[in-house]
DNA sequence: TGCGCTCATATTGCATACATAAGCTCAAAG
DNA sequence: CTTTGAGCTTATGTATGCAATATGAGCGCA
């Protein structure tokens, strides 16, 4: 069953690790909300869906859980993770803290060709929010998590950038779960915004508009359903 | 071969993870500087030592690399990472940036229950800086890594508090390859001081003390030593 | 009817076997 | 004497088989 080919994947020149192509498969499945929270993510069932052994699968199973997209109980299997409220406060805490640190680092050391870089990024960001349809919210969601982890790229220190990929990839999840209007990320234009700050190097103001943009995100999200959703994780488990 | 009672590993009700086991016992080995930077460690030669199968050490060794101790190339194995001066720095600007914002937590979130066992633990620590013997140093630099992590679980936020667990991993691998003086983490008593401010409510005063003891901690290294450690860096790999 | 128990089934945990790539030895040629 | 390459050796990548455990059905009993 040649389904690996159907899965947006490439494998093209496979003989690069097959576990992560899996593994990034997966995450968007996730992120994108195509995989509900809760759901069982069956070894057997992945890797035949791939084309892949049980053991190939367990790898990219491991590396979704070291980043949290992903919890697995001894002898009962992964599952899609189900964050909590409080889960989503502490990743936004997180970010808020990390990012205020990858912004002031990004400022001393954003180039010219960084600048032209985010502005493509900011083109192609635009090209997705005025499209229309559920493909192009996706593309958006995952274009505004990208600008950040630019940012992080910028930064220059390898491991905020690692920690920046998980909070985008656990925000994205978030959102995904918690989010009320449909372009949650990012309907104030906020990027430009920031890069306009870095631009002069005003680094507080950069700063501030992160703390805006993050603040903005957050308080689109509908963190008070307690109630319902604690039954609704109940069911799933 | 029953060596894994050997490995100072208690294996004891062992029905739980072996992996998570033998992960923590290869951390140890490296933080320890038992298991020098660069050495290789080889799935059969692991797994004889604790009498598992190379399935289960892929395991643990994944969980190293991804907690930065240990990398792994694609058919040639895994290796104790040798951090440059460079990731060392950049260890240290993730932990200033990251240990301010949990300093802030920890302050509001502060029990009485959690300053006593901040007190025995100081306790502990002092009683292992008293002592004298390489033995007694290994507990000095693990008990002073506890310190930190004790903190973060103190500030509530599971995601920085793991982020720690990562961070005082590599600050010991780090501090092992660079420390300079055998007693690099705390010849100040900087965690008594630390421990002091909160206790007061001194937020500003205590994220002072903090900076402060992380630049004592990274004054202690010697990260210019760049050439013959390249070198080095040659010969191991 | 409701509760609990046993057994069947499916899935994971782990070990092992096979395939494949990297490294090494040694020899031969320039 | 150096260097290059063929073949061997060893270790890793992957698949698969077996044992152990959790889930669910069916049944018996209060």
């Amino acid at each position: 069953m040649k389904l690996s080919s159907k899965s947006a994947l490439t494998m093209d020149a496979n003989q690069e690790d097959r576990a992560q192509a899996i593994r990034d498969a997966l995450r968007d499945a996730i992120v994108d909300r195509r995989l509900a929270p809760g759901t069982k993510l069956s070894e057997a069932e992945v890797g035949a869906l791939f084309d892949v052994s049980r053991t190939v699968v367990r790898y990219a199973l491991q590396m979704l859980a070291f980043e949290g997209l992903v919890y697995s109980e001894r002898n009962r299997g992964a599952f899609v993770s189900n964050p909590s409220p409080e889960d989503a406060r502490q990743v936004f805490a997180s970010r808020r803290l990390i990012e205020t640190g990858i912004v002031a680092e990004a400022a001393r050391r954003l180039t010219k060709a960084d600048v032209a870089a985010f502005r493509r990024h900011l083109e192609e960001e635009d090209r997705h929010k005025a499209s229309r349809g559920p493909e192009a919210r996706r593309a958006e969601i995952k274009a505004s998590g990208d600008f950040h982890i630019m940012l992080a790229r910028v930064a220059g220190n390898a491991i905020l950038e690692k920690f920046m990929d998980e909070l985008v990839a656990r925000s994205s999840l978030v959102i995904a779960l918690y989010g009320r209007s449909g372009v949650s990320s990012c309907g104030h234009d906020d990027h430009a915004l920031i890069l306009e700050a870095l631009q002069t190097g005003d680094v507080d103001r950069a700063t501030e508009m992160m703390l805006h943009h993050i603040g903005h995100i957050e308080a689109d999200l509908d963190l008070r359903t307690g109630e319902s959703l604690t039954l609704k994780e109940a069911l799933n488990l």
